[in-house]
DNA sequence: AAAATAATAATAATAATTATCATTATTAAT
DNA sequence: ATTAATAATGATAATTATTATTATTATTTT
C-alpha cells in the first residue's frame, strides 16, 4: 500500500480571491466618491475619521492602494515615484515601465493632443500639459515571460 | 532743508539677475545632457562625484532645481507633490493649479488624443496614458492680481 | 582691497509613505 | 457550532526623498 501525503503551503482556491469589503475600506470608498476634489491620502483620512473615529491613517494608505488595484477609484499623475530629470529642455513625451520604472522618450511625431479651449472651459490660465504613456518595457516583457509557469 | 534717507533692503539691478554658472553648477548640466535616462537626482549625484568628488547631494538638488528654472533641463511628470486620489474610475483628465496645487476635472471631450504605433515605435506593450494640463487656476489669478503692484 | 552677496558642503529636519507586529475580525474546515 | 487558518486593523516605528540650516568658501560689486 502507497500512502501519498502532500500537504500544501497555503490553502488552495479555484476561484479567484476576493477581497473583503470591511467597514474601513467600504467607508474609504464611500467618502472619496463624495468628494470631487481629489484628496490626498490624510484628506481622506479626515474625512473617514468623522464617521470611523478609531481608523488609522496606515489603514486608508493601504485601501487606497488595494482600491486603486481592484479598479474601483484612481491614482492621479506620476506620483509617488521619485523625480526625474531630463538634459533635453525641448517639448517632447515620455512612457515609463510599470515594473522597472525606466523612462524613455516617445519618438517626436508619435502623438498628437488636440485640445479645444481647455482655459475657457476650465477657467485657468494654461502653462503646459504633460502627457506620459506607461507600460511594459521589452526588456520587463522578457523577465516576464521567463517568470511565467 | 529736507534730506531723504532710503535704504534699500537689496541691491537692485536694473538688468535680471543672471545666475553665476559655478563649476558645481556647469558639471551638473553637463552630465545631465550627456544621459538618456532621465536620471533622479542621486542618480546625477553619482555620475558628478566622479568628476567633483566633494560635491553635496544637497548642491545637486539646489542646481537641478536651478536649472529647471531656467529652462535648461526639465523636470518629469507630477511627481514631488503628494499622491491624489479620485473617486471616479472612468478615464478622464485633469488640471493642476501650479500655485495652489489644487486638481480640476477636464470636461469630457476637450482633449483629443491620437497616436500612431506608440507601442511598436517605443517596444513597450501599452497598458495606458495620463495627460495632464497646469495653469493657474481662476482664484490664484485674482490672487496674484491682488499681489501685483 | 574691502565689503557685499551668493553658493557650497555637511548635516539636520521634514514630510509622505511603507513596514512591522500584536490584536481583532473574518472566513474556512471539521 | 467550534476550532483552526487567514486576513485586516490600529498603533507606531522605519524608511526615503527632499528641503532647510548654517558655517565656510567663492564670487561680484563697489
Amino acid at each position: 500500500m502507497i500512502i501519498i501525503i502532500i500537504i500544501l503551503e497555503k490553502r488552495v482556491s479555484l476561484a479567484e480571491k476576493i477581497r473583503s469589503m470591511t467597514r474601513q475600506r467600504r467607508m474609504i470608498l464611500q467618502e472619496l466618491q463624495k468628494m470631487t476634489t481629489h484628496p490626498t491620502a490624510d484628506q481622506v483620512y479626515d474625512m473617514v475619521r468623522k464617521k470611523l473615529p478609531r481608523i488609522s491613517l496606515a489603514t486608508v494608505y493601504r485601501n487606497l492602494d488595494l482600491l486603486a488595484q481592484d479598479g474601483l477609484i484612481r491614482k492621479l499623475g506620476t506620483a509617488g515615484a521619485q523625480m526625474r530629470f531630463d538634459g533635453n529642455p525641448v517639448d517632447h513625451h515620455h512612457i515609463r515601465c510599470t515594473r522597472c520604472h525606466r523612462v524613455d522618450d516617445l519618438p517626436a511625431g508619435t502623438v498628437m493632443v488636440k485640445d479645444k479651449g481647455v482655459g475657457e472651459r476650465t477657467g485657468y490660465r494654461i502653462a503646459g500639459l504633460h502627457l506620459e504613456y506607461n507600460g511594459l518595457c521589452p526588456e520587463c516583457q522578457t523577465e516576464m515571460q521567463k517568470t511565467r509557469v
